[in-house]
DNA sequence: CTCATTGCAAAGGATTTGCACTATA
DNA sequence: TATAGTGCAAATCCTTTGCAATGAG
């Protein structure tokens, strides 16, 4: 955690207790939160915090390269505190998004057709193994 | 076109001239317009038409694998009349959404990971080769 | 001390919903 | 004719914005 915050301030980031909650909180979920859950939770710490903040320290985290924003969902933006680059898949029937150890070039993919590529995502979408294996018991019942 | 309409109308779809406006629309504008976008510009030969109804009629083309529902952007969902499994690239200077010719599975790719996929999305962000030339000729002018 | 950040409230914009009416198959 | 689609209006949810107060460097 320690050089997570170093790192953090060495981007240019003003580190206020609000950016680091966020941050911490975003680490240690495990999960993809949107910025509405974000505040949710985090707001349990710091009761006076505000969706303002939230929105402004995801926009400063992402513009440091420290985590980054998923557009995988139509109704919302989730957010990954591992801005590496690597695949995502969406269950349409739990709406959970899981990471998928496919990596390839986070940014700075060069160039596509001519357009100049900074980032890149690749989307799945489907049942994830949980679903179909709760599928698969329920049929056994039957 | 006649055959895009038996195609829509073996895919199990109630053809109503708004289904057809919308689909005929999609088809003609290549671009990749927003669910508002065309309602405004479909509504322009359809004044009774209202947002539930393009909201649907877009809904049911995806479903009947007709066109196919974009969320490249984080404030509105585009749509794109071809369905095939293809990239995208988002302009952040423009906000145009390009097609890129690179193909992958478009649906069931199998499973990955254990999950099984339904349908893939990848998606490129940066600055578009139109935008690069004209900030090229914006550095001569200099 | 200065400027960026924070917090609150209200606005904005896309999408969804309830319900009555209409039209397709 | 029955069922599915349509239209209108209101509601909902996520996100953004204006502005004054606060705090980090």
């Amino acid at each position: 955690m320690k050089q997570s915050v170093e790192a953090l301030r060495k981007a240019g980031l003003i580190l206020t207790p609000q950016r680091l909650a966020v941050y911490r909180y975003l680490r240690d979920c495990h999960d993809h939160p949107s910025a509405e859950e974000v505040y949710r939770e985090v707001k349990r710490d710091y009761p006076s915090l505000s969706r303002t903040t939230v929105y402004a320290a995801l926009e400063a985290l992402c513009g440091a390269g420290a985590i980054q924003q998923l557009f995988i969902r139509h109704d919302r933006c989730s957010f990954d505190p591992d801005p590496t680059g690597h695949s995502h898949f969406l269950c349409r029937r739990c709406l959970r998004i899981l990471d998928v150890d496919e990596e390839h070039p986070a940014a700075d993919a060069g160039s596509i057709e001519g357009h100049r590529v900074e980032s890149v995502r690749h989307y799945y979408y489907g049942v994830c193994r949980d679903c179909l294996s709760e599928d698969a018991s329920d049929e056994e019942e039957t």
